[in-house]
DNA sequence: GTCTATATTAAGATAGAC
DNA sequence: GTCTATCTTAATATAGAC
């Protein structure tokens, strides 16, 4: 077959989509290989430590696109609580209304290297934070502004769960209509 | 090596702690075979559906373990309260103090077979059901029990995940503590 | 009912051509 | 930079002895 070019982009995405589905163990080189269009010598080509660096680089794709879409306009212009709207429309479409799992509950399963179980509690620590920092802002005393962004942050991983298990996304539809709640009123 | 010899029950708990802690693509027939004593064809001898019939087994008894100590208990004597407080300890134990992942949790990622996601779906619907009849017993509304009984789910399976990605048991804690007064008071 | 042995298929990984 | 081809290891699964 003809030589075929995906981006290092398009590779993560298509990457993410297989692992937040069916998890670390569940995706294998072959997988990947096929869903883009690439042999698997290519794979260890670009990540010469294979699957671990493969999925690595998803954690830290992802995370990047946290900080981007979620964390910087959660400490960005507008009142708390438009912030919060915004960053729920983009948690919205991350999740695909619910349908699609959170990559740190599905890869914190173990198998995995321990690099990758240190980024993911680094990202679910600096999501506690900016969710706290929001309801600083919107005038909570600090420590309830912390219960607040794991009681935000629980319930939605719960609900993305609970979605995922029933095959019904009412949970996630109604975590998300209660965040801006959560975070910015006492 | 001579005969050995381990129950149903046990064999089936020792595949519980790996298949919870690992997922089903996590978990291989010579895991099983090692963690119980057993050659992978004695395991072939008693689930000749291999390590589908295996985990399936498994979600059934866990479904009754729950049914027994949970489930019953919550609709049994003494006041709505101290049956949620009874259950708390149940789950406290299930969960190893919130070191344990959520089977259900777990194993809904795809990869094992169609009559799993059935069962778990169909566990989580009891569980919702029987949280929401002891709201109901509590004095709540038809519409606010049900609401309670998937707040208590959700933020339960929530817990459970931050704590597995955080390695730190607070969030469980916090969620347990919490239940009495989310399935019981207005 | 459990074992040893083996067959078959899949996964991870590398060598070398182009 | 991607390919084909191959190697090695591991996984699922079965046959047949005891």
């Amino acid at each position: 077959m003809a030589h075929r070019i995906i981006s290092d982009e398009e590779f993560q995405a298509k990457a993410l989509e297989l692992f937040r589905t069916y998890g670390f163990q569940g995706v294998s080189l072959k997988d990947l290989a096929e869903a883009t269009g690439l042999e698997k010598a290519s794979l260890y080509y670009r990540f010469p430590g294979g699957k671990d660096e493969i999925v690595m680089a998803v954690a830290t794709d992802v995370v990047r696109w946290f900080e981007e879409n979620v964390f910087t306009p959660l400490a960005g212009d507008g009142t708390p609580r438009r912030r919060v709207l915004f960053v729920c429309e983009r948690l919205r479409e991350f999740y695909g209304n619910g349908s699609k799992s959170c990559i740190t509950d599905v890869l914190s399963i173990p198998g995995a290297s321990a690099d990758l179980k240190v980024a993911l509690k680094a990202a679910m620590q600096r999501w506690l934070q900016a969710f706290a920092d929001v309801a600083r802002q919107s005038g909570l005393s600090p420590a309830l502004s912390r219960a607040r962004a794991e009681e935000a942050v629980v319930r939605f991983e719960g609900a993305l769960v609970v979605t995922r298990v029933l095959g019904d996304n009412a949970a996630f539809e109604r975590i998300l209509k209660l965040l801006p709640d959560l975070l910015t009123t006492a």
